[in-house]
DNA sequence: GCCGTTTTCGGCCCGACTGTTTTCAGTCG
């Protein structure tokens, strides 16, 4: 009898091998290759469980025979017995520990051992406790500075299991904006930069990272300092500040000359495992990298770089977007010339999903802005066709022939705002619905009202808990309508608050490619979905996307950029997006004339 | 313990900062 264990399971269980082999002192490589399966494991788009059904878990990347072999056991028997030797004498409580910024497996075991706590059930809360009744500066090798500095964290870890966790990528990035001004002031600062996750342009991010070019760090330094929201400064060196935010953000600054400025950007952009592999290629050829440069490791010879182009260029590499530095495959795809040239914003001819003002009766939210309001926008964003599609009128206050009446007003309203505003701007309307796909696939509008459409949108809105193989026909029986051209928000994940629901997407692709439907990237941060990893799957079983802002009001839809950033986190090219295309494409993709 | 376009054996990313046992281990990114 086969048990079930989730990604994040078994990673935290490779984690808590990993950390009891640390606390035994164990060779550091096998710590290290723990210590990889888990973050590998823990980032997989694929259950574990898949690959041990299919008897290729040694496929995974970090598993070889020995960890394979751990995890077969683990599902056939439920625990490992090796695995269970290993831990024996460790505390469950050091796996609480060591979630605690400061705090790493030795430290853990030592507190676990000292203040006597075993368990990991209210671990953290004795841990304070103990903290608070300054136990833990009695303890040998640990001092009053440290007991606090632990308390300080344990209050900030208290935050994160809240949930408060990670900003979406529009609110750091206006902090970043914040910060930037305030440090562009400084007469010691050439200039400052996001780095990090902020600069890869990830859907969330946790700590703000950034970068200051600057002939007199000492100096810049000072300037930081005054910086009016900080509420600590968690630590200081020459070369880097950390500080805690009274938002309780997090911001780590570095400074660095501007001979040495990129390496610099490419060393504290990441992400980690880009880093890790790109330094692995550079060892292979003889070369070392840090953020000071490549240096002969024979010589001893340290070549600094002041951009990232000759940077990348140096170790035959063509320029890498940070877009897509995240260790999957683009080192070797820079290596063989064939990176993708990435969607750019202004790529983008126009927006199919918008919400207006249009009395439609829906079943979901109303937009706030006219059709009139919508189209002046999009002549400044230099679109050249918009798609109104409302939410459907909703099904329980409307017969059919309301619906019909409905829609064919619609249709009136619309073909007179084409006639009408082309004399003013050259936009083409489209005539669009998003309709809700309704737990059995039908959808939730008669199908004579389609006809007054040019195009639809199929949504889920409701009934997300169901099973695999029942959502996965629910969407392709959603999607078998001709008029039906696009999916929306097609994972319905709304990040930190709703996780995607199970479907079989390789089924859905096939169905996509085979009969003309394209996936929705949608834009609103809080979607942002499809995400980055799924776009990247989709692209590859040759599926259409098209990035749509879902504006319900007119500034939303300058929300279009961050659905770029995802398609480009997602290798995406111009030619994999529907509204990069022309107008008549696009009357081609609805079947128009 | 993992891994391979120099290798199936012999390597395995690199440096900053902190606190304390004051010379370096532990932790982090």
């Amino acid at each position: 009898m086969t048990k079930y264990f989730t990604n994040k399971e078994i990673s935290r269980l490779l984690e808590f091998i990993s950390a009891a082999y640390e606390i035994k002192n164990e060779d550091k490589f096998r710590i290290l290759a723990y210590q990889r399966a888990a973050v590998t494991i823990e980032h997989l788009n694929r259950e574990v469980k898949d690959y041990y059904d299919e008897g290729r878990l040694s496929s995974i990347p970090g598993v070889g025979p020995s960890i394979a072999q751990h995890l077969d056991e683990l599902f056939k028997n439920g625990d490992v017995r090796h695995f269970k030797e290993i831990t024996k004498g460790i505390p469950p409580s050091v796996l609480e520990f060591i979630n605690v910024s400061g705090i790493g497996p030795k430290t853990a075991f030592k507190l676990a051992k000292e203040l006597n706590i075993w368990s990991k059930k209210n671990a953290l809360d004795r841990l304070k406790k103990a903290a608070k009744d300054k136990k833990i500066e009695k303890i040998s090798s640990f001092g009053k500075d440290t007991q606090d500095n632990i308390l300080q964290a344990l209050l900030r870890t208290r935050v994160e299991s809240e949930n408060i966790e990670r900003m979406l990528l529009p609110y750091a990035y206006n902090l970043f904006q914040e910060i930037e001004y305030f440090l562009n002031k400084s007469q010691y600062i050439d200039e400052v930069k996001a780095l990090g996750s902020l600069r890869r342009k990830n859907s969330t991010i946790g700590d703000i990272d950034l970068a200051i070019k600057t002939s007199n760090p000492s100096k810049a330094i000072n300037y930081i300092l005054k910086f009016p929201k900080i509420k600590k400064v968690l630590n200081q060196g020459n070369k880097k500040v950390t500080l805690l935010l009274r938002n309780n953000i997090q911001i780590d600054i570095r400074a660095q000359d501007p001979s040495e400025w990129g390496s610099m950007l490419q060393h504290f952009t990441g992400s980690k495992d880009h880093n890790i592999k790109l330094r692995e290629f550079a060892r292979k050829k003889g070369l070392s990298l840090s953020e000071y440069g490549i240096k002969k490791i024979k010589s001893n010879k340290l070549m600094k770089f002041s951009n990232e182009i000759d940077f990348y260029q140096k170790l035959g590499l063509d320029y890498i977007p940070p877009e897509i530095r995240e260790d999957n495959g683009e080192i070797e795809a820079a290596l063989s010339h064939n990176l993708p040239r990435l969607i750019k914003l202004k790529d983008i001819k126009g927006d199919l999903h918008l919400h207006s003002s249009y009395p439609i009766e829906p079943s979901h939210d109303l937009g706030k802005s006219t059709f009139e309001q919508m189209i002046k926008k999009a002549n400044i964003l230099g679109y050249q066709y918009l798609g109104f599609s409302e939410h459907n009128p909703s099904q329980n206050k409307h017969n059919e022939a309301d619906f019909i009446s409905i829609l064919k007003d619609k249709r009136d309203y619309i073909d007179k705002l084409n006639y009408s505003s082309s004399k003013k701007y050259d936009i083409k309307i489209f005539n669009g619905l998003e309709i809700d796909i309704k737990p059995d696939g039908n959808l939730a509008i008669p199908d004579k009202a389609l006809t007054y459409l040019d195009y639809a949108i199929a949504s889920i809105h409701t009934n997300f808990n169901i099973n695999n193989k029942a959502m996965t026909n629910r969407i392709i029986k959603g999607l078998s309508h001709p008029k039906i051209k696009i999916l929306g928000h097609p994972t319905g994940r709304k990040i930190q608050k709703r996780e995607a629901y199970e479907a079989d997407w390789d089924k859905i692709f096939e169905f996509c490619l085979k009969n003309n439907k394209a996936l929705e990237i949608n834009s609103w941060p809080e979607r942002q979905d499809l995400p980055d990893t799924m776009v990247k799957r989709a692209i590859e079983a040759g599926v259409l996307l098209v990035i749509n802002s879902d504006s319900h009001r007119v500034n939303h839809m300058d929300l279009m950029k961050y659905g770029v950033y995802v398609a480009q986190r997602g290798w995406a090219e111009k030619k994999d997006i529907l509204n990069t295309k022309s107008t008549t494409d696009i009357k081609k993709f609805f079947n128009l004339k």
